[in-house]
RNA sequence: GCGCCCGUAGCUCAGUUGGAUAGAGCACGAGACUUCUAAUCUUGAGGCCGGUGGUUCGAAUCCACCCGGGCGCACCA
């Protein structure tokens, strides 16, 4: 796509070669920093089709004011042909208006790279790990894991779009205490399954009924082989069955959603690989890692709170409030210690990485970006991206849900009731960073309100009219584009901002842009299709009139392609009809 | 006590990384369907952008301190 630029990049050029032109004038001192220059459509269309603060930017380092550069600007930018009209605003915006004919050949940039419209590549095609989900093998997905995992996907699709490559990973937990209670809960099932009678789950085991068909695969398999010996016996064995079959949950509950990580990453496999020793030699090596005691924790009393010497981490070095053990007392590794390693280790393999956690895990992102930090000596970039709390509700009040209880909505529940595209979409229509409500009934009952259908119309639309051009012999054509009046052009100049905001979103590390934006669009569509109720002449269609049908047609081919591929970034499907 | 996130219309939320008169949806008022799909559109009303100072041409946005809400503060995961 290298010879089709789009119209912002076109203009980005146009303003820095006016600033050349000013500088060989002697009009402007050489060398000035023009990172802060920004070039946009106004808020308020009436001030034009694109406006720039360069001449504010620059008068104050280049030593003049701000009217007086703004004017000398101008003087160039007309001499451009695409520039049907520049003026001075405020305190020194300039204001360009745009000739129809660039607007129309945006139109045609968008049909010529179709489904690629709006890819950049402003990644460079760097690598960029996403590790999101990597919720803990030990039960079915529920809603609490969903924010995370459908930001985490969009977000990889997103950095795609900007030219990036993208590794989808997901981080299993398999060596914690955790996993050995599955283990245990998993035995207790199978013994169940042999015809034992166990009566209540135990407290501490997971009491889910999710675990029942795997302790009854491993009775089918082993019979009573393991049922009276001790748990030494056995443990490794269930263990590594357990997981194995709570990841393949995981994997088709993640299905339903449309998720597919490209690697899961084993916390075990790391650890029997050595990789937390390598990095604590490392880090022992350049005085990161030392032996001392850990500070009683603040905030609480413990009354077991005994000081033991400890490997710790030099956190603090990078802004920790404390070191951090990397071992616990009895020689494992935490899960801090695991989880710098396999940081490292996934470093490694890309140019950067993003996190998606939890807020509940704000608390350790100081911890491990301090140890990537050191790891990488500071040579890859790191973010966590965190994802704030989903509040469940159920008829407007709170809907706990508890892993231990085994009482949890699932995530299979929700994609079942009120599908993937909504799940998706209802996720993606807020910031990350902020609380969000997800009222069960609310999204079942009321899903005609939900944004979702409110863009998917838009594009049903589009679809629907297409066709019924086709069953009256007319197809899009590009031959009579200039028919497209002030209305029409409108359109594509919502539609001519989706590179930019691609580009924008991916840098943010911001997907919930697309969201809006797409919402944005299928309101000026709608809009536009409107005209068309009141007057005729303003439809797609025009009985009498094939050659302003095609050419309109032809816009609406656009407008859908654009939302298709909004749409494909979110992993929210195009419908054809509603 | 400390750290992180949030606070914008009655409600749910955007706000193009510091731009011009702060915007949508819902709800409320008034209108448009023998339709290219009304799951739509047009229009009215609704604001101390939590508060106070600061930074500058310019602040909802950046800084400091308060107020309020959430999350976290173990060798857990």
């Amino acid at each position: 796509m290298t010879d089709t630029q789009t119209i912002y990049a076109t203009f980005s050029g146009h303003i820095a070669a006016a600033l050349d032109a000013l500088e060989a004038a002697g009009t402007l001192p050489g060398g000035l920093n023009r990172a802060a220059i920004t070039i946009e459509p106004p808020r308020d269309p009436a001030h034009g089709d694109l406006s720039t603060n360069a001449a504010m930017v620059l008068a104050k380092p280049g030593g003049t004011n701000p009217r007086a550069l703004a004017e000398a600007l101008v003087g160039e930018l007309v001499k451009v042909p695409s520039v049907a009209s520049a003026e001075i605003a405020g305190p020194g915006f300039i204001n360009l208006r745009i000739a129809p004919g660039a607007w129309i050949a945006e139109l045609r940039a968008i049909a010529a790279l179709a489904a690629d419209y709006g890819r950049s590549q402003v990644g460079g095609g760097s690598t960029v790990n996403v590790e999101y989900v990597s919720a803990n093998p030990t039960g079915p997905m529920h809603m609490g894991h969903c924010r995370g995992a459908v930001v985490g996907d969009a977000l990889a699709s997103l950095l795609e779009w900007a030219g990036h490559k993208v590794i989808r990973e997901y981080y299993v937990n398999d060596a914690g205490g955790q996993v050995d209670v599955l283990a245990r809960s998993v035995h207790l099932r199978y013994r169940e399954a042999l015809g034992e009678a166990v009566g209540a789950i135990p407290e501490g085991l997971y009491p889910g009924d999710y675990l029942v068909p795997v302790g009854q695969a491993l009775a089918a398999e082993f019979g009573d082989r393991y049922a009276a010996l001790p748990e030494a016996d056995w443990l490794v064995l269930f263990r590594t069955r357990a997981v194995a079959a709570m990841l393949e949950q995981i994997k088709a509950d993640l299905a339903l959603l449309g998720i597919a990580h490209d690697l899961f990453s084993s916390e075990a496999e790391l650890q029997a690989a050595g990789k937390p020793e390598e990095a604590e030699a490392w880090l022992r090596a350049h005085d990161l890692v030392y032996d001392g005691e850990l500070e009683a924790p603040k905030g609480k009393t413990l009354d077991d709170w005994e000081p033991v010497e400890l490997p710790l981490f030099r956190s603090t070095r990078f802004g920790d409030d404390q070191d951090r053990p990397i071992k616990k007392s009895d020689g494992s590794w935490t899960y801090f210690g695991a989880d710098m390693a396999y940081h490292y280790q996934k470093a490694q393999n890309a140019d950067a990485l993003v996190d998606i956690w939890g807020a509940d895990h704000a608390g350790t992102v100081k911890r491990i970006k301090a140890a990537v930090a050191a790891l990488t000596e500071g040579g890859k970039p790191f973010e966590v991206k965190l994802v704030q709390m989903v509040q469940l509700m159920k008829g407007g009040a709170p809907f706990k849900m508890s892993k231990r209880s085994g009482n949890f909505v699932t995530l299979a529940d929700v994609a079942e009731m009120v599908g993937k595209d909504v799940v998706r979409f209802t996720m993606l229509t807020r910031k990350p960073e902020a609380q969000m409500d997800f009222d069960f009934d609310k999204v079942v009952e009321a899903s005609k309100d939900n944004p979702v259908f409110y863009v998917q119309y838009a594009h049903a639309r589009i679809r629907s009219t297409l066709r019924k051009g086709a069953a009256e012999g007319i197809t899009p054509a590009d031959t009579d584009l200039a028919l497209l009046g002030p209305e029409e052009l409108d359109l594509v100049k919502v539609a001519a901002q989706f590179p930019r905001l691609v580009e924008a979103a991916a840098a943010a590390r911001e997907p919930h842009r697309i969201a809006f934006y797409l919402y944005d669009l299928a309101g000026a569509f709608h809009a536009y299709w409107n005209l068309g109720n009141d007057n005729p002449e303003k439809r797609f269609i025009v009985a009498h009139d094939a050659r302003l049908t095609a050419a309109r047609l032809y816009l609406a081919t656009q407008i859908g392609q654009i939302v298709h591929n909004g749409l494909a970034i979110l992993g929210v499907e195009a419908v054809e009809e509603m």
